[in-house]
DNA sequence: TGAATATCTGAGCAAGTGTTCATATATTAC
DNA sequence: GTAATATATGAACACTTGCTCAGATATTCA
């Protein structure tokens, strides 16, 4: 299987971006619908910072879309191949 | 979409393996069949040792599977999943 | 306007990662 | 046995990552 250098590293960029349990857990609860950021971190019991911190990368590699409404910014998946990966990934572990 | 913790660090784990350029490239090299530690490190330009440590990452992820013959070590991919989620990767990076 | 709320951002730091280098182990050939 | 080859391993180090903390920005409401 022939592969650039260039998308050898957009490959690996691209599952970095699955790579963090806090990133998995906040894919999880967005594949139900679009949360806001403190509905997030309060699910996560994270810090709305840690979480504002980790959606900016997820939303830089486009796995995540921002709507903002009022002073709340709502987060939903950016497309369905963040879903796949996702299905694919829990598949294998839980019967690989 | 409920998810224990426990899955959550075993997702994050599973797309870890991949989350690096160089895993990547093992990755493609072995979807053309078995290859010895030599070999891959002179097609990846990489030394041995630093393919050895990548290649004991993804043994114990069991991404891989070494077959020893004299003293070469062959690995290959140990199970299709892996393959199907490099494909999946690399349809989201090629037209995302 | 000012206070309250929701989110974002940058700096700093502890922990993790991937490489190199030197060395160890295992196998083959002599 | 020794030498040569193929791979594995551990320590060290530079670099990256994900968090916290403090503060900035944006929006709503009185």
């Amino acid at each position: 299987m022939k592969l650039t250098e260039l998308k050898a590293i957009q490959l690996a960029e691209l599952f970095s971006a699955l790579s963090d349990a806090s990133r998995v857990r906040i894919i999880a609860l967005l594949l139900d619908g679009e949360m806001g950021v403190g509905a997030l971190a309060e699910k996560l019991n994270m810090t709305e910072s840690a979480v504002s911190h980790q959606l900016r990368g997820l939303r830089q590699m486009r796995f995540v879309r921002a709507r903002k409404d009022g002073r709340q910014v709502f987060y939903r998946l950016d497309d369905d191949h963040v879903e796949k990966l996702y299905r694919m990934g829990l598949e294998h572990v839980e019967h690989g």
